[in-house]
DNA sequence: GACAGGTTCAAACATATGTTTCAAACTGTT
DNA sequence: AACAGTTTGAAACATATGTTTGAACCTGTC
């Protein structure tokens, strides 16, 4: 009944030579879609709406990315390669004071939601795929979101002298993840909670400040209380 | 083209008596509908769907509800209801220590993502509503969210001596919400990061009280350095 | 039982939408 | 210029879906 994201097509139409570099219609379908998939999401976009914004045929999606949902999954991934997640990877994986890495990935995932005044239409599509994920993003989350996860959970587990794998850990990590969330996915929320924000970069780098200040007033203060049974060189899982 | 909300239907089909108290197949379209709308969103949920999983005839939803939007508007607003907006209303009125109420609002508002196993449906329409506001929505964040953000500002307002609209305060509110709003949200994100969460009763007070622990490390912290020049009774703009 | 008002049902309608088709236009190569 | 492969275009197709319709079906009232 309901076609789905029809997942294995077995016929797909795939030119011979390789997407030929820069080919003009690709290239604005590509950017143009994803524009309206963030804004309308996967189901309420219609390939027809995508194609006279590009100024293409309709015809013209089915025969650059197979259908619909091939179009989709490279915007997808287009956008999580925008998504500045190298720009976290890069942090995390600096030789420096846990605090200044764990300051410095905060300041990136959060700078990357202010591209201007508003959420990067990145970040929109993430949130379609929050609310009704596609089988594209569980993929993008193990290959992805899961790495750059299990790395934040070893600092924060260093920081506070935990394994990575402690609940106490996971809470933490997350505790801090949420704060930065609220920024990214709860726009329409903070929006008629908050009119008067502006998400200009000055802004980002002091709410940045904030919530590093915020979570580290707990992880130093607990870091401190155990210190004395659990040294940071050799963490054990507590309680 | 795309015949978004309808918004505005003049001639609606509306019964003269008011809906029966309990008219059997109105109250299982919406309860079905609950559900469907929470999993699939507005725009890919068909009343088809609806009616064959309500057992009811395909025009039951006109019938009953005018339109397809009808009876969306009227599911939001059951589950807005439902979603415990009364309880941290409660929470946020006692008469307690403001670190009491604090860690009730969070409890409450926790509790409410864990009937059963998963996050309640009621959360996951409002996930879908955050993707892609439709005009409900936005009234509903007007008369519902906002007052009890505001109320929630002057707690924390008053349990670090700044006022409700110091931008430090707003940011502090933010920091708890978001942690919050992590759990309530971010589902699928959890679900792929750490697999083996599972939101019993049990471990939902356990993340509530870590959130509470977690914000009060700042909030205390911050107070008492702030106490000299800002005491509770007289809380003044800071910087 | 007859009647009226409300409710349900199967079928039909109108339209939207992803996809296909096939001929025309285009592009680079010989 | 001729040709082959690629890309585009307009129309057609098949299906999905919100809605309407008119008859049948209840259900209580006289």
């Amino acid at each position: 009944m309901n076609h789905r994201h029809s997942q294995s097509k077995l016929k797909v139409v795939r030119r011979k030579r390789p997407p030929a570099a820069s080919d003009p219609t690709r290239e604005k379908l590509l950017t143009v879609a994803g524009r309206v998939f963030a804004a309308r999401g996967y189901q309420a976009t219609t390939v027809r709406e995508i194609c006279t914004a590009a100024g293409a045929n309709v015809a013209a999606v089915n025969y650059h990315f197979g259908d619909k949902f091939g179009l989709y999954t490279e915007v997808l991934q287009q956008s999580v390669r925008a998504a500045q997640v190298e720009a976290i990877q890069n942090a995390l994986d600096q030789n420096a004071l846990p605090e200044d890495i764990f300051r410095a990935v905060i300041r990136a995932r959060l700078r990357g939601v202010c591209r201007g005044d508003l959420p990067d239409w990145h970040f929109q599509i993430l949130t379609h795929e929050l609310a009704q994920p596609t089988p594209a993003f569980r993929q993008l989350i193990k290959k992805v979101a899961k790495p750059v996860f299990n790395r934040w959970l070893e600092l924060i587990g260093g920081m506070i002298g935990l394994l990575p794998n402690d609940d106490k850990t996971r809470l933490c990590a997350i505790s801090v993840m949420g704060q930065i969330l609220a920024y990214v996915f709860a726009g329409p929320l903070l929006a008629g909670v908050w009119p008067d924000l502006k998400l200009t970069p000055e802004q980002v780098e002091r709410i940045a400040d904030h919530i590093g200040d915020f979570s580290l007033a707990y992880l130093q203060d607990f870091r401190s209380k155990h210190e004395a049974i659990t040294p940071v060189n050799e963490p054990r899982v507590s309680k």
